[in-house]
DNA sequence: GTCTATATAGGGATAGAC
DNA sequence: GTCTATCCCTATATAGAC
């Protein structure tokens, strides 16, 4: 008996993520930063923040992206905004720190379960794929303004890549020594899997033009790991 | 018979690119841009702000990168930096540009002679690698600040990642023809292809501390396309 | 809690001396 | 052909009114 293949929508629904629900959270975690006391008004506007943040930067760059921009989108004051962020790079640490904390939970989460190896490999696959298919501004963001970090931040980023990519390892481990995949590098395949993963939140709009959702994406990625990493 | 595959040296002797020659033919095709005209001393300079503007805007992006950070860096003076560019965005044109004709000349000059379909995608992706491998900066460069030009500009970008793309695809279309591939999806292929090819100079730094070098990422990625590609 | 007005620094670009 | 000096604008950030 074979699953069925976790689909985007189930998973969606089971995870319930959504842009007024994380600013909540970085309110939360970051309650010192924020000099609005007031949870509700604080979210409401924190999640405008991100949202423009996101939807700017991803367009132009973060650093090409001004403040004056980001007053005009969200519809509030230069002094307004600074009543959330400390300064302009505030941000960026804000949006990575609550994205790269959010994906590893997650995963974590998620393939934590499956004892098969060869089963845990496709969940994780499928996870990471929708997790970033919903939260596509954000995987984004991190990965194109992760060079613009100060050292600090810069070693998180690389830090959060590495713990990625030492999961799908783990696994592929795990099923060479249940006989399941041919002994081969597990280093390299994880790191060509990680490849593969990014591509689908940087290249997005190259598979929307050609009618690709994510959930056939994920099936040739499946495919091609595991024709390289199984027997002949 | 099996042909030795084609070594970085081997291809790196061959093709003989330099920072002056790089510089020389820029000069040559936008004679009418710069308003230097002693090709000696414009190719001298120029080579130096090229070499100089990549390292900046790799390190921190293009539009962190100040005139002043490159006035710096270059040993000329800001006044100077305008007889060789028209304002700060013609660097990326130019470096762009050049970028794209490069690679596309030498794609087409090293796979055009190959007949056979399995031999011809072997070659055409260590010439890939090979190439981001020695243009590492201006790949890297490209494939970053993309989404910062202008519409026109842009779109030449996404005109040459098509290209590309469809050299792979085509391959893949003969390889099947002649019934040395299985019948999948040419197009997902040779996307997934070049997601791995890209990750090379994109995370050259991970693989550098690996000490993975481009020989042996080639081999890999060769390794795991044909497993996919081929019958079972 | 949010605004307007403003301080201060740094950006791209140019004029004109040499 | 290259430099120094400077223009003018826009950037981030803050002060203080409301």
């Amino acid at each position: 008996m074979t699953q069925e293949p976790l689909s985007l929508n189930v998973f969606r629904r089971e995870l319930g993520l959504s842009m007024q629900g994380l600013a909540r959270q970085m309110y939360r975690d970051n309650a010192a930063r924020f000099k609005v006391q007031k949870e509700g008004v604080a979210v409401r506007n924190l999640s405008n923040i991100l949202d423009a943040t996101l939807t700017l930067a991803n367009r132009k760059g973060f650093s090409a992206m001004s403040l004056r921009d980001l007053s005009e989108k969200t519809g509030m004051s230069l002094g307004g905004l600074y009543a959330y962020i400390g300064s302009k790079d505030d941000l960026v640490e804000l949006i990575q720190g609550l994205g790269i904390e959010t994906t590893e939970r997650v995963m974590q989460e998620q393939t934590a379960g499956i004892a098969d190896p060869v089963e845990r490999l496709r969940h994780a696959i499928r996870v990471h794929l929708f997790l970033s298919e919903i939260l596509r501004a954000w995987f984004y963001f991190s990965y194109m303004e992760a060079r613009h970090l100060g050292a600090q931040q810069k070693q998180r980023a690389v830090a959060a890549e590495l713990h990625t990519e030492t999961l799908y390892r783990e696994i592929i481990e795990a099923g060479q020594r249940a006989g399941q995949y041919r002994e081969t590098d597990p280093l390299m395949a994880a790191a060509m899997l990680k490849a593969l993963l990014q591509d689908w939140y940087v290249k997005r709009n190259k598979f929307r033009d050609r009618n690709v959702d994510v959930e056939q994406y994920a099936e040739s990625v499946i495919e091609l790991m595991e024709s390289y990493l199984k027997d002949e």
